[in-house]
DNA sequence: AAGTGGTCTAGACCACCAG
DNA sequence: TGGTGGTCTAGACCACTTT
């Protein structure tokens, strides 16, 4: 029984982090890496209480956060469990594709087209929230799921923040994978959209005439700055973005 | 100076809603009806627990989801805030198309092209999780805006739990309006995807030949049923989905 | 120094569900 | 009836920001 408890051994009250933060992480982590399974459940918060001797509502609060992430279901009067493993690629969450193709038993290769420091179009510069020139990274890279091309990367980076980023060689590590290293996103805005290839777009993403793409635009604050300003370009055939969660009132409008 | 604090006139201990929960809806009625505009600042939580007479624990609960949620922002040492308001449709949100086309100053009207109870053909009784041949509802609607077609309803109820839904007239009130006056969802699943129309669906959205579609797939729950299935088809041209929202750390992987 | 939010505690009462 | 989660309280200490 003291099998499932055993994995919060390295709650402690002196991090930094907050202790319920480390709650929801190591449960994070036993169930994105399959120790836990769907419909398992877990030990009850009286328990956690007891094995980790914090208070009932650092707990609690760990347990209700994640209910709203779908990690876990909780039912009153019988208990918390494992939810079931959502089946597509996340929708709001910021997922690198790398693990993401990995965790679906693939094999995942980038190919870098290019990375330079160009000057920001106006378009551009709106969207990075910067003057018309100023100076911005610029990478573009296909993603490979077992040697098929399933994302076209349009990436801009703020050199402000990340002056690092030039330097980096993205063939052996993801660009968002590398940003998350460096920062702590506090803000992100999502917009999908349908849109028709052209010839270049569509020869890099081995696809047929007449085939549309998903895309996907991301922007991501730290410390009220744009970060990156990110174009992701799917196959419409090859791709489907998605989510499912538990809803609270706020969801309804 | 009490002019704020005079919006949480309606707030009871002795209601069957959470004390936290009437203190979010009443700031996001606030905030959704214009009162309150992006930047003011909001009391602070000590002023709350003054004027409210509730523990800070709990007005700390409404606030941090109200931060979630990206309604306020919150600035340690500072206060809290009335957040910008979303520039986009919202992704993952259940949203009346009716009141988002109002809320952009425009018309709403809608056309039914059908209602009917049909036996669920294989690949949609998968989806409501019902066996093969059961009766559902099937409805299918255009709706527009200031008479442009904008979207495409293609839905499924079922009827165990929504045996009203047939017998409704939806020209005066949209299905998802309806839906949400009759039951409260627990849970959703979203998946956007990018599509060709055929010509059929083409003339209903009165579409140029080679416009791809944006078709957002949603089902959701109550109750551990399925109570509707629904695919919104929109023209790729006139229309995008999107979210912003402030990041909490789980929303990093 | 004063005010703010971020977190935590050690209790409490209640509604729900199983046996 | 006993265990569970849902909510709430009345304090507390701390880090952060502005004055």
């Amino acid at each position: 029984m003291s099998a499932i408890l055993d994995s919060f051994d390295d709650i402690s009250k002196a991090s930094p982090e907050p202790i319920y933060q480390q709650i929801k992480q190591t449960i994070q982590r036993r169930i994105e890496s399959g120790d836990w399974t769907a419909g398992q459940k877990l030990p009850s918060e009286n328990d956690l209480v007891v094995a980790l001797d914090v208070s009932r509502m650092t707990i609690n609060r760990a347990l209700r956060e994640l209910t709203q992430q779908g990690l876990i279901k909780r039912v009153h009067g019988l208990g918390s469990f494992v939810a079931e493993a959502p089946r597509h690629a996340s929708l709001i969450e910021l997922q690198d594709i790398a693990l993401e193709i990995a965790q679906h038993g693939k094999r995942h290769s980038s190919q870098v087209l290019g990375l330079d420091a160009v000057s920001a179009p106006p378009d551009v510069a709106v969207q990075m929230e910067l003057p018309t020139g100023s100076k911005i990274y610029y990478l573009r890279a296909v993603h490979h799921q077992d040697d098929l091309p399933i994302q076209l990367e349009s990436r801009y980076v703020n050199p402000a923040v990340m002056p690092g980023f030039i330097d980096q060689d993205f063939t052996g590590i993801t660009a968002t994978a590398y940003l998350l290293q460096q920062f702590k996103p506090d803000e992100m805005e999502h917009r999908v959209r349908a849109v028709m290839p052209d010839q270049p777009v569509r020869d890099l993403l081995a696809m047929q005439d007449s085939e549309p793409c998903l895309q996907l635009i991301r922007r991501t604050w730290s410390n009220d700055q744009v970060v990156t300003y990110v174009t992701l370009t799917y196959p419409g055939d090859r791709y489907e973005l998605g989510a499912r969660y538990a809803t609270t009132e706020y969801q309804l409008r």
